[in-house]
DNA sequence: CTGTTAGCGCGTTCAT
DNA sequence: ATGAACGCGCTAACAG
C-alpha cells in the first residue's frame, strides 16, 4: 500500500536514496540506510510489482508450460511443476502456470508482453511444436526433456541412454540373459513423447550389443496382465525386466508375474528405470534408476536464470548422469547350464 | 517488441487513438480502427504487461496457493491447479503457482506487491493459517474448501454433508443395513484437512439417524488390507461401503474384499463419494458421487473475478450439490430374513 | 462523435 | 545523496 515516496518522506531522504538503500545497488551511509529500512519496515513498504517491472525490465516471473494429455501422469506433472516453482523461488522468481490446451498461445503471449522473463518447457515430445516456437521468440527458454532436433535449444534431462545401459548391465551382471522392457503405453509412444522413445531405442541397441535376448512391450494399465502373459509365451526363459512405464502399470507387474508362477527377484529380477515416482511401497520394492524431478528442475531453472541474467549458458544439451538405488529386486542367478 | 508509439506512427494517429481503438473503450471510426488494427497486427504489437499493469492497476494474474504435504494426492492437486488455470484463462487471467513450503510468505508477497489481483486457496484445513491471513490482506480471495470458521470468507466446495447423506440413502434403498466408511488416512485427519472431517462427521450422524449399523476406518495405502479385515471382524454383517479416500486405498478395496470371500456388489455394495479421481477403470467401477474439480474451480474463479471486478459476491459459503453416477457397484439385496 | 494533448502510476538509474 | 528522466500504456479532459 505504501509507496516509495511515503517511505522517503518518513525517512527524510529522497526517493532514489530509498531505492538504493533497499536494493543495495549503491553505497549508502549506514545511518541513512538503517533509517530507511526502519521506515520501510514500519510502513510495510513493498514495491509495486508493476512499477518495478516497468522500470527494471524484469518481471521476476518464469512461465512453465505443461500441456496435459489424456494419458499424462498428473502426479509426475505436478512434481515437476512443483520443483520448478521451488527452484525458481530460490532465485527470486515466481512461476506462471500455462496448462491451457493451446500451449503455443500462452508461450507467445507471455513472451510478447514480457510477462515472463523466461520459459521452462515440460513434457517434451520428439517433434514438439513448442520447439519451433522457442526458436522464433526472443525469450530465454529451457526444455526439461530432449526433442529430436535440439539445434539452438537448451535442454536438461536425465541421461536415459546411459540409464538403459546401466539397467541392462546390472541385469547381465546378475546372470540374466533374457530381458524385456516394459515401456510406456502406445498412446505415449504415438504422441512421440521423447524419453520413452530414447530409452527403448537404446535398450534395444544395447541389449543386442551385449548379446542378450530381448523384447519390448507397451502395455496400458488395463492390458498389463495380457501383455505380460503374451511376453512370457514369446520369451519363456525371461529372467530380467526393466520397467520404464507409468505407476499404474508398474505396480501391477509383480502381482501379474506371481499369477503366472514367476517369483521376483529369483525367477525374474526387476529394475524400474527413468520413472519419476517412488517405488518404495510397492509389494516388492524395485531397484531403481530414478528420474529425479528435483535435480532436473533445479538445473533447468539454474540454466534459465543464467540465460535471463546474461550469464552465458555453455552447452545445448545437459544430460544428468543416472544413479542406481538398490532395493533388492535384482538377485544374482547361478550360471545357467550351458547349451541345455 | 513494438510499442504503442510505433503503432501510432505507422497508423498515422495518436497514441491514445491506438489505445482506444484496440481496447474498444471508446468509439473510433471504422476506418481509423481498421488502420490501427492492421498496423498493430503487422507489427505484432502486444502491450507490455508491466506498463499495462501499472496504468490499469490490474495484473490479470491470480495466485493459486496449493501447499504440498507428504500425504497430499498430487494427482488431485494437479487437477485442481489445472482447472483453476483453465477457468482463469476464460476470464483473461493467468495463474501464478504458489507451492512453496511457506504459503504465507507467497500470499503476503503477491498481495502486497499487487502482483496478483486475487487469490485462490486450495486444499483447505479446518484451522488453516491462510484463513487468518486472508482476513488481514486487502486482496480478493476465494477458498476451494471450507474451513471451520468462515466468517468474512468466500468459500466454494462440494456439499460433502449432502453427499454423505446421499450415499447412505442409496445404500439403505438397496437394502443395506450395515455400512462402513473408508475415510482418509490418519495423517490427513490429524492435519485436519476439512472435507474428510466434514464427510465423516455427517456420515456418522446420518447413519445413526437412519438407524443403521456403522463404522469408520482410516487406512493408509499400506494398511488397507489389515484395516478392512479388522473391520469385517467388527461388523461381520457389513453389506455397504462408502469410500472417501485416496486412489491408492480405493483401488485396493475390491481385491481385499475378494480375498476375504466377499463379492461386490452382491455381498457388499460400494459407493465412492467425494473423490476427485476417476473410478472408471477400477476392477469393478464404483458408483460415484464425484468431487468435480472443474465445477468447483470454475465457480471459484467466477466468484473471485466478480470480487476483483467489484461485482458484489453475495454469500460466504457456496456448496455445490452432489450428483450421483451409477456404474453398477450397488445392488438391491433381498430383504434379510428378519430376526434370524 | 472522433481524435489529441497531457498527466498519471511508481520504481530504477544516470548524471550532477 | 539527490533531482530528474525514463519505461509504456491508460484515460480524463479538451478541441475540432
Amino acid at each position: 500500500m505504501a509507496s516509495i515516496e511515503e517511505v522517503a518522506r518518513e525517512a527524510g531522504v529522497s526517493i532514489s536514496t530509498v531505492s538504493y538503500a533497499l536494493s543495495g545497488k549503491r553505497a549508502i551511509s549506514e545511518s541513512t540506510r538503517s533509517r530507511v529500512q526502519e521506515a520501510a519496515q514500519r510502513m510495510g513498504y513493498q514495491p509495486k510489482a508493476s512499477a518495478r517491472m516497468l522500470a527494471s525490465k524484469h518481471s521476476q516471473i518464469i512461465a512453465v508450460t505443461a500441456p496435459i494429455h489424456d494419458d499424462t501422469d498428473r502426479e509426475a506433472h505436478m512434481s515437476f511443476a512443483l520443483e520448478v516453482t521451488r527452484a525458481a523461488r530460490t532465485h527470486d522468481y515466481d512461476t506462471l502456470l500455462l496448462v491451457h490446451d493451446d500451449a503455443i498461445e500462452g508461450i507467445r503471449r507471455t513472451a510478447a508482453t514480457s510477462l515472463a522473463d523466461g520459459i521452462i518447457v515440460l513434457d517434451v515430445d520428439a517433434n514438439d511444436e513448442r520447439v519451433t516456437l522457442a526458436r522464433t521468440i526472443a525469450c530465454p527458454t529451457v526444455f526439461v526433456g530432449v526433442p529430436s532436433d535440439t539445434t539452438g535449444l537448451i535442454c536438461v534431462d536425465l541421461d536415459f541412454e546411459t540409464a538403459a545401459e546401466m539397467a541392462i548391465d546390472r541385469l547381465i551382471e546378475a546372470g540374466r540373459r533374457s530381458i524385456a522392457l516394459i515401456s510406456h503405453s502406445r498412446e505415449v509412444i504415438e504422441r512421440q513423447q521423447n524419453f520413452p522413445l530414447r530409452f527403448s531405442k537404446r535398450f534395444c541397441e544395447y541389449a543386442a550389443e551385449r548379446g542378450v535376448e530381448f523384447a519390448v512391450i507397451h502395455p496400458s494399465a488395463d492390458s498389463t496382465s495380457a501383455e505380460i502373459s503374451a511376453l512370457l509365451e514369446r520369451l519363456p526363459s525371461l529372467d530380467g525386466l526393466i520397467v520404464n512405464a507409468g505407476p499404474e502399470v508398474a505396480w501391477r507387474v509383480v502381482p501379474v508375474l506371481e499369477s503366472l508362477d514367476r517369483t521376483v527377484p529369483e525367477d525374474i529380477s526387476i529394475i524400474a528405470a527413468g520413472v519419476p515416482y517412488s517405488v518404495d511401497r510397492f509389494p516388492i520394492p524395485f531397484d531403481t534408476i530414478p528420474l529425479d524431478a528435483t535435480a532436473s528442475c533445479e538445473l533447468a531453472v539454474q540454466m534459465l536464470v543464467d540465460q535471463i541474467e546474461k550469464r552465458p549458458a555453455p552447452q545445448e544439451v545437459t544430460l544428468i548422469p543416472p544413479s542406481y538405488v538398490e532395493r533388492g529386486s535384482v538377485r544374482r542367478r547361478p550360471p545357467a547350464q550351458e547349451g541345455g
